[in-house]
DNA sequence: TAAAGCATGTAAGAGGTTACATGATTGG
DNA sequence: CCAATCATGTAACCTCTTACATGCTTTA
């Protein structure tokens, strides 16, 4: 996951380690650390999906190679590991995605959270009338997970619906 | 954090490990593997925090002991990691904290987020007056992560106010 | 009677973090 | 000039997952 990341910021501009970092903090979902950062270029590098570019003084600024490039296509199409940041992560590059396949990734997305949400809603119904004491806090819990779904669910229809407009557009 | 979580739960009644697992997991942030658990279980018990009591079966039921009761007091009393799931195992167990500090982790959670909701203004309008060209979907990107921001203190805000009346109730 | 779920456990390894080490550059 | 930030890298370790192995019990 963190080297289809790198492959993806690295395909827009070539970027040193430390400012990839950077950019991968600002997706907002991912602080990932030097230490798991710079043995991932080094095999990447090693690998041939990337290559060092000398930057200015000590940096060192990476780019893609074309194998990198193709490799980056192939994770783009993997089924990933179905995790929140996986989604978000595959979302900061859908505009890689073909355009006719885009929508079905969004659709995927929202069956997946239809789902959470009627496992949310049912532990929250179970626990206020089930023979378990609802406790006051995981009641609040319950109830959190219900309505972050729900407005999960709505933020992506607006993005499903700005994607078939601009599929009708094209 | 899988320890604390277990002793949270072994707390309140006894459970062995495959009913410990659907118990983690109804909590609804919180997946673990049987890979994870059962090691933990087998860890806790021969550090003495945690005795198993012949259950039906094949079952084997784990209770706290004495000295778990004590060790889980202190970890509640531990500052966490800081991440989301952290917050939410502390928060099922909120109501083992002394009603007079209860009040002191909701409003030290709610301070952390207004962090993160200022961060996330920030990268939003960043992204569209800055010179990097803001992709449509890293724009939804960071505009859901605003909203989710802001649903979250607004949910917190409740428990706060639910806090400030049982604690004036009281 | 076969499938699905219940139940416990181990081994290998993926994937990450923290702490450490080093040193240049920039801003107050 | 001191602190903060920039910048790269290594080593030790930790946590958790996946895959495997086993076998019972319930239900369609």
């Amino acid at each position: 996951m963190l080297d289809f990341a790198i492959l993806g910021l690295l395909r827009e501009q070539p970027r040193h380690g430390y400012e990839l970092k950077r950019a991968l903090g600002d997706l907002g979902f991912w602080q990932v650390s030097f230490g798991s950062l710079y043995p991932a270029l080094r095999r990447l590098e090693k690998q041939g999906f990337i290559e060092a570019a000398k930057g200015e003084g000590r940096r060192k600024a990476y780019r893609v190679t074309e194998p990198g490039r193709i490799r980056f296509g192939e994770m783009l199409l993997e089924s990933g590991d179905d995790s929140d940041r996986d989604f978000q992560l595959r979302l900061a590059f859908l505009g890689y995605v073909a355009p006719q396949s885009r929508l079905g990734v969004l659709e995927d997305r929202r069956t997946a959270l239809q789902d959470r949400l009627h496992g949310a809603r049912r532990s929250f119904r179970g626990a206020r009338s089930g023979a378990r004491n609802p406790d006051r806090y995981r009641m609040a819990l319950m109830e959190r997970r219900v309505r972050s779904t729900e407005a999960d669910i709505a933020w992506l229809d607006e993005l499903i619906a700005g994607e078939r407009s601009a599929a009708a557009g094209a």
